[in-house]
DNA sequence: AAACTTACCTGGTGGC
DNA sequence: TGCCACCAGGTAAGTT
């Protein structure tokens, strides 16, 4: 499932491809995403130049200089290079975008559930930034910004469950169901406490559990990224290795500690109940 | 008004 | 072999 350092990796690896590059040809043949792309996407960009490609949280952002394609993954989505000319699509290839230039290729977006977006944003509606989906979204991860004392303080009147808070997406960005665990456990925070529990000590812990866990996960992507500009490349599996995330019944890698799972809000749980504590330190 | 809960979108799959 | 309930995750909308 695409969380922040899928996100990540797949901007790493489209953006030598597309910066700078002119778009000749947009290819929509499915246009029921979450939200209709729109219609006239194709001759809003043929001809137009990518100047960047940016993400922010889980969105990747398309800068051109009259407005920013917004794309999100869902939960099935995959963009995927192909240099050259692209095989022939499938049946869950809804969009291609053709790029001409110096380095002909083909960016093919892929999502079977069709979750995702497609969305474009004006330059004179502002800032892309402040797009409904965006402008309440919280800090990146890797902001100073987001520290101990941030966690803290947008924690004080959050009674639920740590999980469901870091999930919410407006304490911080990017935490998926997959990194919430994980980061939980490496902070060894049991995901039932209420957040405003949470002390001092393990907001700078979780803090630089969520960090961590993000950095690791971008850094194992990192090292396939030669598959998403493959033409048959396996879809990234970027996690090597989950403490706790789909391990249920499995013993804990530092304690032996059956893994258990729980259903919060709706989605499973993954944690330690010997490593991760409702209070004191550890 | 902010915090919290629930429903929804779709396709793959595991169990019978 | 075929059917079907269920699960996945991020977001919007609804509720307290």
């Amino acid at each position: 499932m695409p969380e922040l350092p899928e996100v990540e990796v797949t901007r790493r690896a489209l953006a030598p491809f597309v910066e700078g590059e002119r778009v000749q040809a947009v290819v929509v043949r499915e246009r029921r995403l979450r939200w209709p792309v729109p219609a006239r996407l194709a001759a809003q960009l043929k001809g137009q130049r990518i100047e960047r490609l940016e993400r922010r949280g889980k969105y990747l952002l398309w800068r051109f200089a009259h407005g920013t394609l917004i794309s999100h993954l869902g939960m099935s989505g995959s963009w995927r290079v192909h240099p050259g000319a692209a095989p022939p699509a499938g049946a869950h290839d809804h969009v291609d975008i053709v790029i001409a230039g110096r380095k002909p290729s083909v960016l093919r977006l892929t999502d079977p559930r069709r979750f995702g977006a497609l969305l474009w944003h004006p330059a004179r509606s502002g800032d892309a930034r402040r797009h409904p989906l965006l402008s309440h979204l919280g800090p990146e991860p890797f902001d100073p910004r987001f520290d101990a004392e941030h966690v803290f303080r947008h924690t004080r009147q959050r009674r639920a469950a740590i999980k469901q808070v870091l999930l919410a997406g407006d304490l911080v960005v990017g935490v998926g169901n997959i990194y919430a665990s994980e980061s939980l456990f490496r902070a060894g925070i049991d995901p039932r406490l209420a957040a405003h529990r949470l002390t001092r000590a393990r907001c700078e812990r979780l803090a630089a559990a969520v960090r961590a866990v993000l950095t690791e996960a971008i850094e194992v992507g990192g090292s396939t990224l030669r598959d998403f500009v493959g033409a048959d490349g396996a879809e990234g599996c970027f996690m090597l290795e989950a403490f706790v995330y789909d391990r249920a019944g499995q013993p804990c890698r530092i304690c032996r500690t059956p893994i258990r799972r729980i259903v919060q809000g709706s989605r499973a749980t993954y944690f330690c109940l010997r490593c991760q504590t409702r209070a004191g330190r550890s």
